[in-house]
DNA sequence: AATGAATGAGGTTTCATTCAT
DNA sequence: TATGAATGAAACCTCATTCAT
């Protein structure tokens, strides 16, 4: 509670206390979100996991929605980049299939780091217009760029041209996120990273004709 | 208890009355839980859309978790046959590409008609063991289907023998199941069922190597 | 949490005040429960009566039956010390029919004063196990405290030895302890304490044969 | 009530059966109150035990209360009548004590068979004023036979003169009947029939001077 | 009289949020 | 800011009783 390390030309010690509450408060609703699921998830709860009086959550919050936003806002990051390989390398020279898998296997990864608050977005997403919009948001900015991907590979004559670009995207993502759900968040046997990326790798390039002999 | 012969056709008059009133009940609890999702409607709602006491409510359900899974159950036949037509033709000659794109069909349809209920199947599933353990239950069984059917195709030399039949299957499948949630349920462009078939059967087809030349 | 020295006499500010709610809670309950019954009582009559949010009867109280134990626990002490005299005088030389007479208006005076109080433990106890038990087990010791009494008296030559301690202990007390609640919570003419304890101690004497010539 | 054995020129088969559902009732109504309470028991368990729709039940009886009414009042004959020997001896020459024994025994056999009821009958009084009264009524009259008694034992010189009549046939009274709920209706280890009688009629003389030499 | 579905009053309890200290 | 008591909306579910058949 008293100012502990405290730089010392920065006294102001209520307002670093008041830091450490916030993060007390974060850490304690993640864990509660991700061991009750949103909507059961008391906020009593996050306050007794965080030590402090239920009223103080208030001080930080303005709502249990709030509070999911911000621990959303913390995993965001690594969740939205995953990898900006997808894109297309810098260089550009690279193989496309490496390049989705490395995109694949920073995603997997990362979903799996965050397996809980994902299928906890899911759930929210359900139940809550706001995160539905925000999920969707997401989703889309995801798509677009897959979409693009899809469209310049067609327009080198690397995927198959039949495909509608839009709806591959909105597929093979679909593929990819969906699949990481079903293993990381509900799945009751082990599979690892590898083996998984591995699969949708093969068949995001296969379905995309990347490795079908196109040259003739 | 009455001395009825208990001819079949021949319901009791009371029965009539009960009768048409759980299906009041049953359809007013899917336009409910279709409006306002299964956490917010209320029973109360259910009954007085029903036209009937709420006390009433309990003379057919025991509760809101029971009357969603009779609505679910009135969904569960067309959603749980996907068509047979996945599990081979009755002729066995035909194209593997035709018998999946008619799959598809067939479940996009179903999934449109049903779409809100399916999320709301999500949603609970979510929040409620009980319904994650259906859905685990009619996914599995599904899956279990489809690996089957890849692991032939593989075996017969048709599709591509790198994958695991097991994790492709979840794949694809999910490609599927979600690519129709994603459109028909939270979807904010119209697609038909048409051109989203067209596209999840030639990834489908694609991903499994169908459509590449395996002759050689 | 606050550094205070915890000086016994210096309650928080907010402790005051929540402790005055709890005592009008608790006043409020008392009377709820004499006018209405346990089992008719309300518990938003009793946080009205209080002058309080029906919420706030449960930030002091877990629930009704909760209620009821501490508005009983306030009146034991004066019910259980139907003092100290029936356990043998101080000085030891009393004669035993002065020691029974001041034990008898001792309870009957405890006892007019909560008569109301006293029924409703009788009401609870055929309803609520919990309190069926704590009735058993007050009334045990006391019994048990009178059985010692006439056994010793029975020892010193005093009373009929043909009587079964025991027995006779379960006798005497349940007379005067139902002759109480007769004349304080059921009867329709007023009686006094005194005219009751009168007859009691004088019906309890004889009984045991205190006043009979056991010298001879 | 209605004709038992049958007269058989009285053939009214609907009526037979409507009397043999209504005792089926009333047994069942007694079981389900014994085992349950007033208060907890519920019509639609009467019902089932008595193998009846619920509905039935109103065929029969107004009420819950109606119900007890009937059950209490098949049992009221053999309470309310303790012996016709209490009241003193037909021939008057028997030994009071003698008389007031008799009277005991039959007393406490009959609330030995009753005893569940008679405890029914207390907490009902205490949550329905009807039964209140009831139990008033039963016992005033009770109590008012034995003032009589004890006055004439008085005038005869066989009691105390320093009793107030009233009040001791109160307390006494009491004990008796609180002595039996205690024994066979609370109590928790087993006391015969014989030994109370003992001990209650013993101190009943004692208290009333009966045995005391007062002659003199 | 029997049936059992329908009715609806009614009270308990939870918990997010506010607010005085 | 922290505290934790107070607030009160909200919804569930039970069950005695009615009533149409």
């Amino acid at each position: 509670m008293a100012p502990s390390t405290e730089a010392p030309g920065q006294a102001r010690p209520l307002r670093a206390d008041a830091a450490r509450n916030r993060q007390a408060l974060l850490a304690a609703a993640r864990r509660v979100f991700e061991r009750d699921g949103f909507v059961t998830a008391r906020i009593t709860d996050i306050a007794d996991e965080a030590g402090l009086a239920h009223g103080s959550f208030y001080s930080h919050f303005r709502s249990k929605e709030d509070a999911l936003a911000a621990v959303l806002g913390e995993v965001e990051e690594e969740m939205l980049h995953p990898g900006p390989s997808l894109a297309g390398s810098p260089g550009g020279r690279t193989d496309p299939v490496a390049v989705i898998h490395a995109a694949n296997v920073a995603y997997l990864e990362a979903y799996r780091r965050n397996a809980r608050l994902m299928a906890l977005l899911e759930q929210v997403a359900t139940v809550d217009e706001r995160f539905a919009a925000l999920r969707l948001e997401r989703s889309e900015a995801f798509l677009a760029r897959n979409a693009r991907a899809i469209r310049r590979l067609q327009q080198a004559g690397l995927a198959d041209p039949d495909l509608d670009p839009d709806l591959a995207s909105l597929a093979l993502s679909t593929m990819v996120s969906r699949s990481a759900y079903a293993v990381f968040a509900v799945g009751r046997q082990p599979v690892s990273v590898a083996e998984l990326a591995a699969t949708l790798t093969r068949l995001w390039a296969n379905a995309l004709g990347l490795s079908a002999d196109r040259r003739t």
